[in-house]
This record gives C-alpha cells, sequence and structure tokens, in this order.
DNA sequence: CCGAATCCGTGTCGATACTG
DNA sequence: CAGTATCGACACGGATTCGG
C-alpha cells in the first residue's frame, strides 16, 4: 500500500497476507458492486443512469463511490461531457480489461450452477 | 430459493439480473470474506483458529457466520469431533471445489498486479 | 433534466466479554 | 477451543436537494 491514506474501505489489507495475490485483487474489486460495475463496462461504455437501471438495489451515492475508487485506481475512465443535459460516461481502462478472466470464470461457474442445481437449491 | 427465510445477505437478488451467471456466483462468494475462507480451504483442511489467524480482521462472529452460509450451501463440511477441548474441522465439498477456476484467475490477475504496479499505485 | 452530494434510518461487521 | 451476546462503528439505500 503506497499510500497512507485510506483508499481502500472494503479491504483492510492487514498483517501476514498483504502479499497474497488473491487477497490483493479482492482489495479492489471484493466490495459490493465492483465486479458488477465493471461486467456492464466489459460490454461497452455506460452513463450513470444506465448503471442504475442495470443495477437495481444500488444507490446513486453508493455507484459513484465505487466508480470514483475505480477511476483512481486506474481500472476506469470518467468521461464529462459539458452538455445540456449533462452527460457522463464510464469507460474500461486498459488496467481494468486485464480483469478479464475472472470475469469469464465468474460468468462459467455461474452459468454451471444455474444449470445443474446451485447449491442453494440443494438439501 | 426454498425458504422464505433470509439465507443471502450479501446480494439480494433483484429484478432483471437473477439470471445473470456472475450475479449468481457473487450470491454465493461475493460477500465481504467467502473466498478469503475458500482459498484457505483450497490448501487443506482448517479449524476454527486456523481461520482466525489467516485471516486477520475477521471477527469469530462473521466467521461462523460465512461458515454456516457455505455449509448451508453445500460449499463446505463441518466436521465436530467429540473430543476434549473440542476440535471442529472445516473441508472443502466437491461443489465448493467447482470454484477453482475463479480463485485461479484472481490469483493470476493479482500476481500481474503484484509484479507490474498495481493500479493503486498509479498517479 | 442528469449527475452527484447530503441527511438519515438500517443492517452488517469488528472488538470484547462470556458460555459450554 | 468453538461459538454466542452485546455494543459501537461504518457502509449502504432512499429521499431530498443542489449544480450545471
Amino acid at each position: 500500500m503506497p499510500h497512507s491514506v485510506k483508499v481502500a474501505p472494503a479491504y483492510p489489507v492487514a498483517d501476514g497476507q498483504a502479499h497474497c495475490p488473491i487477497h490483493h485483487v479482492l482489495s479492489y474489486i471484493g466490495n459490493k458492486w465492483a465486479i458488477l460495475i465493471l461486467r456492464e463496462l466489459f460490454q461497452g461504455n455506460r452513463r450513470t443512469n444506465e448503471f442504475l437501471a442495470a443495477l437495481p438495489g444500488i444507490s446513486t451515492k453508493t455507484l459513484t463511490a465505487r466508480l470514483r475508487e475505480l477511476e483512481r485506481w486506474g481500472l476506469v475512465t470518467r468521461t464529462v461531457f459539458p452538455e445540456v443535459p449533462p452527460r457522463v460516461e464510464y469507460s474500461l481502462t486498459a488496467k481494468g480489461r486485464e480483469i478479464q478472466p475472472i470475469m469469464v470464470a465468474l460468468s462459467q461457474v455461474g452459468q454451471h450452477w444455474l444449470v445443474h442445481g446451485s447449491p442453494r437449491s440443494a438439501p
């Protein structure tokens, strides 16, 4: 953690596992909405309202907070168009696209669990 | 969801994305500690104290809560040995081992971000 | 009008103390 | 040693308000 300021509220990088790769990625995308936000961006650029429509349950407050984090970490780009009405577009950076293997793995396991009985439907 | 009781506090399966594979997996392992707990179990059976040592920051309350969820969903087995002092061991089920591709992807991206500059260290 | 900031109620989590 | 109970801290959601 190069900065002393708290930039990752989700996963406090503690003690002996700061070097664990899995823990390291989770400190970026392990919070409640990050992966779903990135999932949207893998399908194309998105505006704020489009996120809100695609992610039922998220609040504008949390959405902007997560997008600001992802932007600060270099995973997402925020573009403001000085128009009326105002328009803001978010897109993936090259760094952000690097998590594609994770999205693929998540999608494959999810597909498998949707087709076969999901664990939750087991007795 | 066979039960009417709330078994998945992490990700309320909302509206149009209940069928999304990624959202579906995250409803199981998308919460704060599940993946790190499973990471431990991929390296062998674990006792409660071993989890607490390997996951600095987790509380006994949350640990047992997550383990109970994972057990209920069929990803983890809980074995109680009637000894003194009491001993409880947790292990992965076959269902639990199905998330291995996710762990691999997380580990690889994490490794890459640790070797090259992590996004967080970018300006 | 859209994006975002603010106030407030709620639920989750961590720290501690305690029980079997 | 494993798990529960209580309490304070914090993140999130909903509604409202502001800014451009």
